[in-house]
DNA sequence: TACGATAATATGCATGCACATATTAACGTG
DNA sequence: CACGTTAATATGTGCATGCATATTATCGTA
């Protein structure tokens, strides 16, 4: 039987998701305040703060000044997925990468990302098609926008040596973006890049990053038959 | 202009961002410790080492004892999704529910999950078979295997009037789980019951969940044509 | 009674201090 | 000089305290 120290911080949270767990308080229920809390466990309020605040920010609790805590109706389940450097997943795998660019020009944004990517009218982006390899059998199929404005040194990278991906994480860092993820067919293209039969189902992956207000990258991220995301909640 | 307030947690946070983000500390680059951080920007220690903490939380700085602090040579790309209540995601999207019971009866797990979902030998699980809506349309179809000793309340619940999905989690929660995404081709059973054609790529999704050592639940959805996961990072 | 001002209260946050712990650098001994 | 011991150091965490701030309850007045 392991003993939690109710005296550090995480000892106390451990104690209060139990009894969270075990209902001894129900959802929706408020809970003891800090100050109650501190002095059952002899320990300061910040202490209680620090472990309350913990299971606030996972989503276990809902608190409100002068309210008090309260154990959430609906505890979100959240997951937290790292969406990793293409290169560095592959090697994980302990598979090698390499990747092949299959164009690179400058033309303007097509119409359906208008709306999303905000560039000056008239302005011309970098447009790169990429596939990427692991042991040489294709890994995923990139097609990606880039805002020189945003990036400017992109223009005199070929991205033949280091990838996009790689090259932006470390020269345009963003402050934020927009991820989603769904399902597409193979088309004729994309079954002949990623060697399967057209039709077939993909998980696909859309980022945009924007560094304040100027958007940097667009990526769309296709991946060959048998990709699985995974992640631990 | 807004000024940042270095005297709040947060705003010593922005502060050290933009450096970051600037590259006025290089990625791999140690900063300074944070009694000199302190001193600079006229706070206590505590103060400093709350919006470091936080740095190194959302993986943009890297923090060991001693060795100090360093900016984080490929800031890991993380995203924090939230999967919501089927019934919930639909109602946000200003849809009705409601779901309808397809299978339900009790046998033994099948052979494919015996590694991940370690139940006793010979011991039957509870199968759900469920087709979820919004405004009529299909939305998702669920599979589902409940592991009757995590959740002994199970076998007495229909299931009709309220989701599996809904009853779990307010009535056996877990302390972990395994996610992971993926893509599916419609096969027949899939297209009938989803309203689509057959061989349609579709957004799947799927999650085992435990108490503690105890595995409580395997689940399968698979979305409806069109389906997006979404998130901000 | 209606409603706005005011007080009470729970969490949020900053401070200064002390000690714990992990890791590295320096040192000393064979 | 190699290698194990020891000291120095940066972060991690706990405590007591005080004030800030958001929210709710209460009270007084028209």
């Amino acid at each position: 039987m392991t003993l939690t120290d109710t005296n550090s911080w995480t000892g106390i949270r451990e104690v209060l998701l139990r009894r969270i767990h075990d209902r001894v308080w129900q959802p929706g229920e408020q809970i003891p305040h800090e100050a109650d809390l501190a002095q059952e466990f002899g320990c300061a309020r910040t202490t209680v703060n620090r472990a309350l605040r913990d299971l606030a920010e996972s989503g276990l609790v809902i608190r409100k000044r002068r309210a008090g805590t309260r154990v959430a109706l609906n505890p979100p389940q959240r997951a937290t997925l790292t969406i990793p450097i293409i290169r560095e997943e592959v090697e994980a795998l302990g598979r090698t990468y390499r990747h092949s660019l299959l164009e690179r020009d400058l033309r303007p944004l097509p119409p359906m990302l208008h709306g999303a990517f905000q560039v000056s009218l008239g302005e011309d982006v970098l447009f790169l098609k990429t596939l990427h390899f692991a042991d040489d059998r294709p890994y995923a199929f990139e097609e990606r926008y880039i805002n020189l404005k945003a990036a400017p040194g992109a223009q005199d990278m070929s991205f033949e040596d280091v990838s996009a991906n790689e090259w932006l994480v470390h020269n345009a860092p963003y402050s934020h973006g927009d991820l989603s993820f769904f399902a597409v067919n193979a088309d004729k293209t994309l079954s002949r890049k990623l060697d399967t039969a057209s039709g077939t189902a993909l998980f696909a992956m859309e980022r945009i990053t924007w560094s304040g207000e100027v958007p940097i990258t667009h990526v769309r991220l296709i991946f060959a038959p048998g990709y699985r995301m995974r992640t631990e909640i």
